[in-house]
DNA sequence: CGCTCCTGGGAAAGCGCTTTCTCAACCGTG
DNA sequence: CACGGTTGAGAAAGCGCTTTCCCAGGAGCG
């Protein structure tokens, strides 16, 4: 059933935890009492509430949360499925679940998938056996035919089961797929980060992080695109340059490009900040600058870019997380058509772009 | 009792999970047959087994956790608690625990405080309650007398509940406390990183991020202190410059210091990679470039330190994460005297050092 | 052919809690 | 002093699952 192994050990000692039972037998009193107690939701006398809370003190007790759960008193948790916590925007969407979570008093369950689809899918299904309330994916993935599917099959459901997958930074599955979206507008600030560009004069702009197939890389590729034929500059398919987003890519991607002939373009849009990094470093190492040499624009606005001093997209990562779970709630709390918010980006300029000057 | 604040809202629809009961029906056999059957560890008819699972496809069945958790499967997990999710060793190690706890097919629970100890206590309260098989405990803390007491009480009842406190790069509480340590020779980082300057030919060596009574602050400075004094060069304090571990810190004690008189140091000993980058930052403000004028060696070897060709001590976070599960898990199962193992840190040499030319 | 031995599957007893439902005791009133 | 209204607390019924314990039927044996 489930994908996920499960060793069964015994532990060596036999460590137990104290029951309501045990906790009522000392107090003298019954479970029933006890548990109203704790609740705090009855009327009690002083005496007998003093008499429970010692007992509890001295058993060191802490009510079950499985058998609280089972009895009608959920924990209510949320939880966030991501490539990696390393990467800074995981990180900071994860932050931004976690507080939101942690403010409702909420439980944050967390896995990772290393970018598998397949470990994707598998931590969805143990998240859904977790019962948890929302089922937040974030960001990248080949969205083939049969992920989509699948992906869809869990939706529903989660949402059969009363739960909520969703998508953040991500596309939606499907119209009819009761998933909540939420999203930046990254086509929108690819455009605005080419444009940048543009104004400043260049024309030859090389893109880092093309990806076919990848939702977030082909809206920031669309995005690219877009602006360029916004300002009728002919698209030139070769500077699109190929990769995944990160660091050593970035470095990759200029390396060999310079190595293969003469440098080709003043400027360089790259997907998200640590290609730009990455680049930033390859043409430091092949004796070019920036901006005086080239002009560079990130996207992400993540902790590399303030010490490289690179213009970038903002994105506003925690937002994403907290969005993600405040709409989740909502749905959950008052129904009807899943949610699909789009948030906002923004320039933010540093020093890495400078205006071409037109030669005579 | 639970000093979270847990609010109770009712769902909109009445949407239902699927019991084993339905299951059973509709498969036409008892909830034991579907038990056993889902679980794989019983003689089963093949024609019984089809028609199971095709109830279970049918109705999108999960077994509910909490009740499978009473009936004596309980699903494990470990819970890592940390300042912040987006600081980068925090993430690594987090990264490192969820790692290893999805490789032996643990639930990984994670909560954040802020850096507020009474945050900390409440969400080791509340892991508590999820009865995880360890709350690994990550980072710098104010340890005074009260919060050390507290702790300790939580390690005794998690320990007595067949759990584990796991205190993640941070001192041990005490002898008698049953908490496993795992952490990094800080003390000999910073022997380390302060030798590899003093071995450049600098004496002046300006430290950033003393931090009195935090644990991770103080072992540094007992390093830095360390290697001073065996190279015979006395000790000035008002090079100790104090400070939290964030970059604008950095920025701020070097941008106050060089403001409020001459240069009196050649180096700078920063307590973690974020100090040294905002120190950086202000150096380039005032002129004043790495290594020419001043060396720079950082702590931890986290991503800002490639971008800024950072001299720094090597940390292995996510290792440290790591062990912390093994070592848990490990103790759970075998038990004895709770482990506390010192990892070991190396520096990396980039280019913020250079030697001191002695003037004639 | 009568016996034991497997194999497959049902009944039911919990796991530790919450929550009706019930009831005893006690209060103040007319 | 009898009576309705509080207040405080117990008994017991589940919540959804796992796991003994138990039993029917067929195979294998002498």
């Amino acid at each position: 059933m489930n994908p996920l192994v499960r060793k069964a050990k015994k532990p060596v000692e036999g460590a137990r935890k104290s029951t309501i039972r045990e906790v009522a037998e000392r107090a003298g009193v019954s479970t029933a009492t006890v548990s109203r107690i704790l609740a705090g939701n009855y009327p009690d006398a002083p005496a007998t509430r003093d008499r429970v809370m010692q007992a509890v003190k001295e058993l060191h007790y802490v009510a079950n949360v499985h058998a609280r759960s089972l009895a009608g008193t959920p924990t209510k948790s949320v939880a966030i499925i991501v490539n990696s916590v390393v990467s800074p925007h995981y990180a900071h969407v994860a932050q931004g679940v976690q507080a939101e979570a942690a403010a409702v008093g909420w439980l944050c369950l967390i896995g990772t998938t290393g970018g598998d689809a397949e470990r994707e899918l598998a931590m969805v299904q143990l998240m859904r056996e977790q019962h948890a309330e929302a089922v937040i994916l974030v960001g990248n993935v080949l969205a083939n035919r049969e992920y989509r599917t699948r992906m869809s099959q869990y939706a529903h459901s989660l949402a059969a089961a009363g739960s909520r997958l969703v998508l953040c930074g991500r596309q939606p599955l499907g119209p009819d797929v009761p998933a909540v979206v939420v999203e930046c507008d990254y086509t929108g600030g690819a455009f605005a980060a080419t444009s940048h560009l543009l104004a400043a004069g260049h024309k030859r702009i090389l893109c880092l992080g093309r990806r076919p197939g990848y939702t977030t890389a082909e809206a920031r590729l669309a995005g690219y695109r877009n602006a360029l034929a916004a300002h009728g500059i002919p698209h030139d398919p070769g500077l699109e340059v190929e990769g995944t987003f990160v660091r050593e890519e970035g470095y990759r991607m200029i390396k060999e490009r310079l190595a293969a002939g003469p440098r080709d373009f003043t400027a360089i849009f790259a997907f998200n900040d640590l290609l730009a990094a990455g680049a930033l470093h390859a043409l430091h190492e092949n004796g070019l600058s920036v901006p005086q040499d080239v002009s560079l624009v990130g996207f992400d606005d993540l902790p590399p870019a303030l010490d490289i001093g690179l213009t970038t997209m903002h994105l506003p990562h925690e937002e994403l997380g907290r969005t993600a779970v405040r709409l989740a709630v909502e749905h959950a709390t008052h129904g009807g058509t899943p949610p699909h918010v789009v948030l906002d980006t923004h320039l933010v300029e540093r020093e890495s772009v400078r205006p071409l000057e037109s030669r005579p």
